[in-house]
DNA sequence: GGCTAATTGATAGTATTACTATTACTTTTG
DNA sequence: CAAAAGTAATAGTAATACTATCAATTAGCC
């Protein structure tokens, strides 16, 4: 898989960015120094111009590749989710039986990243930290409904319709297979960020994954 | 219930405010108006000054009641737990059998609040939407787990907790109650988000509310 | 190798945000 | 009615989130 996805480019919304970031040198410098620093600092405190004393170029060289950082982090995202639907795919592509299939995805979709890969510019061990902390704060804004039609979170979406599609071809009966998905997908980032600073609202720990539980659930509430 | 609630004061950890909003008109006013401008603006465009100038008064005087707008904003979501509280408490009390009483628990829970019962200065219809959409940006932060050490999440933690409580009570051999408790709490804010804004991830509409579907995970996944 | 266009850097500037400080005025309460 | 508490008015600062302009550098191409 790994060499695959080295040769891989994640396609993203066109409209999310000024200018490609995976078309130059600074602008892949740009993704990853602004990963590891977002990660650092927290997106709130994070800033264009501290970003620009990282990689010792400006803030203007920044704002021409993004306008500004609230869609940094929605490319960042975006790169991330079209990650996972890559591996979760592949992973799941060759295996017929439905129930192994669905356990298969939602392994990939609720694990955590622990190996760098490091096939490019990206760390995806940082970059989970990042969806984990800052993701929801990509849609929560006044501004989500416009940012949908342009088609921001189509990624997103299509991952998590393809996990819909997996539990319906397990159990047809099931009648909410569209908000088991998104529980899947959105609740184990949620259960990841418990584990690390809440940890009497879960289960979770070292030994028990959120993986684990997400599992246990569909193989208890589904029936085939 | 609501002639009790009518004189009940929701107690809130001492260090989220400066001076307590309870204690003064000016108080009560920046309560009002703060849950009022944030519903309209979201989190990120509203500010202390935006607020002075809607209720006449001045930036300075805000300040005098909170450090921040963050600790606004955890004042106000420790509040609309509180109250979740009691009324989760008051609902279930009398019920003695525990399947009946885990579903009136996560029917209060998880029900959008509809009536405004308008017994004091808090608008608990807009005060719900503000949690939909801004809740978990007061605790996806660099400065959690020391803010959490000071208590400030201390309701929710006990809310969550009960439900934990609840569900073992239905069925002690559920091996992940502290789990599905914050999925309960968690996940049925974000549907009733995805329902708004993104009805594709959602079976929930009109008809189909979050808390159908979380009576029926529940239903169906634990043995009893 | 030289020309042109594209890219990046350097610098400056603006409006807004997120505060802090000081002083003066106005209520409330004892 | 005096003291204390609460509130308003004003001013000021550092940082943020940009925009604009022009100069310097680099890249692509004949």
């Amino acid at each position: 898989m790994d060499a695959i996805l080295k040769n891989l480019k994640i396609s993203i919304n066109e409209s999310i960015f000024l200018k490609d970031p995976e078309s130059s040198a600074l602008g892949k410098r740009i993704v990853k120094h602004g990963i590891i620093l977002i990660n650092e600092l927290g997106f709130e405190n994070f800033t264009f111009k501290k970003l620009a004393f990282h990689i010792e170029s400006t803030e203007s060289s920044i704002y021409r590749y993004f306008e500004n950082k609230h869609k940094f982090l929605i490319y960042l995202t975006s790169w991330y989710w079209g990650w996972k639907e890559y591996q979760l795919v592949f992973a799941t592509n060759n295996i017929t039986d439905p129930v192994e299939k669905l356990l298969q995805a939602i392994e990939i979709a609720t694990r955590e990243v622990e190996e760098d890969h490091s096939f490019n510019h990206i760390n995806e061990v940082i970059l989970n930290k990042i969806v984990i902390n800052e993701y929801s704060k990509s849609y929560l804004t006044k501004e989500v409904d416009d940012e949908n039609k342009e088609g921001y979170f189509a990624i997103y979406k299509r991952l998590s319709n393809r996990i819909k599609t997996m539990i319906s071809d397990v159990d047809p009966t099931y009648p909410y297979p569209a908000s088991l998905a998104s529980t899947i997908l959105a609740d184990s980032l949620h259960h990841h960020f418990l584990k690390n600073h809440f940890s009497s609202l879960t289960d979770c720990d070292e030994e028990t994954s959120p993986s684990h539980y997400f599992k246990h659930l569909i193989l208890n509430l589904l029936k085939f």
